[in-house]
DNA sequence: ACTATTTAGTTCTAATTAGGACTAAATAGG
DNA sequence: CCTATTTAGTCCTAATTAGAACTAAATAGT
């Protein structure tokens, strides 16, 4: 019996495809001697004349925690470099020197040529339908999690006996989820 | 102007879905005092009789070198034990132990339950359609990094100059790519 | 003006991550 | 049978990760 498309299944693809995304991204970045997080820094930093670590933990999705961290050793590579922020105290603005300015003039296109070959057979319509997709499965997990944690005690309880039962025949196909 | 649907805005939606998930997940597997890889080991070993370490890491997309680490921490917490391979002297068999069978029992169903409500709102189908959209994206990868080096010097570099061009005028849309 | 709360970044910790070097066991080729 | 290569796990290092505690600055409400 083929696994059918169930949401275990659906999930563990997702995770494999991300992985194998960025796997084949850093094949590429590894060759500039920068880490994933880091280029993605550059290049967001990148045609700007800064940003707060806020605004750039939003655009790169590295929690503020990790940023610290991933802006200071891109600093000791003269890559970036902080500036304290005229309106705001509290404020770090980081943003490209000359160094790091011509390292993205550099190496930006090349990247995105890099990136560009995954989308060979796409046509625009195609890519289209995939973000479509992503975004609704986006949209559903936020969904899930704000529809709060009440109604886990109920549909999904019923819902936990049935499982529970399916298990015991079907082992196989379900048992992949994180 | 709003920005066209173009690779590097899907690649980014892969990521922050990819991301929405991961953040869901853990909130149920954390109250159960676990990481998220340390509970995917749990459920993969579930009604299994063991696996060796590589059998494992291919199941969870977890590296060899990551995993000794992740087992080791469960074995403290007495939720899986190692057993050396009878037909293999390298071999190491991961399985759960009772402990750890009793947890898998209790917190499955239960995290399925869980995951399950994000797919409320679909059909069969649409997880069908979803689970081909990611398929041949990950495809797609492969094929780009299997075609070797070799095109990156021919097609890509005219497209570079393409790139560099386009870059001057539509910024913002060109930026946030990893 | 003054206090209370929020916000921006840093610091700290435990865990994960990939990748490379290393050991021991198995397998292949001669 | 014996060497050469491969394979399975472990160990090590540098980097990332989330989350929580902490400091300092800004803002809100009174």
């Amino acid at each position: 019996m083929p696994p059918p498309s169930t949401f275990p299944t659906v999930l563990r693809e997702l995770l494999r495809t991300h992985q194998t995304f960025l796997s084949y991204a850093a094949t590429h970045v590894h060759t500039l001697d920068l880490t994933l997080p880091q280029f993605d820094i550059i290049i967001t930093l990148g045609n700007t004349v800064g940003m707060t670590f806020k605004k750039l933990g939003e655009e790169t999705l590295i929690t503020k925690g990790t940023l610290t961290g991933v802006i200071s050793r891109l600093e000791d590579k003269a890559l970036v470099q902080r500036v304290a922020s005229e309106t705001d105290g509290r404020s770090q603005i980081v943003r490209l020197t000359a160094k790091g300015e011509s390292l993205y003039e550099r190496t930006f296109p090349e990247h995105l040529a890099f990136i560009y070959r995954i989308f060979n057979d796409y046509s625009p319509e195609d890519i289209a339908t995939l973000e479509a997709a992503l975004l609704r499965l986006r949209n559903a997990v936020i969904t899930a999690r704000s529809d709060g944690s009440g109604e886990l005690a109920d549909k999904t309880n019923g819902w936990c006996a049935k499982v529970k039962d399916v298990c015991k025949h079907y082992q196989d196909g379900l048992d992949d989820v994180i």
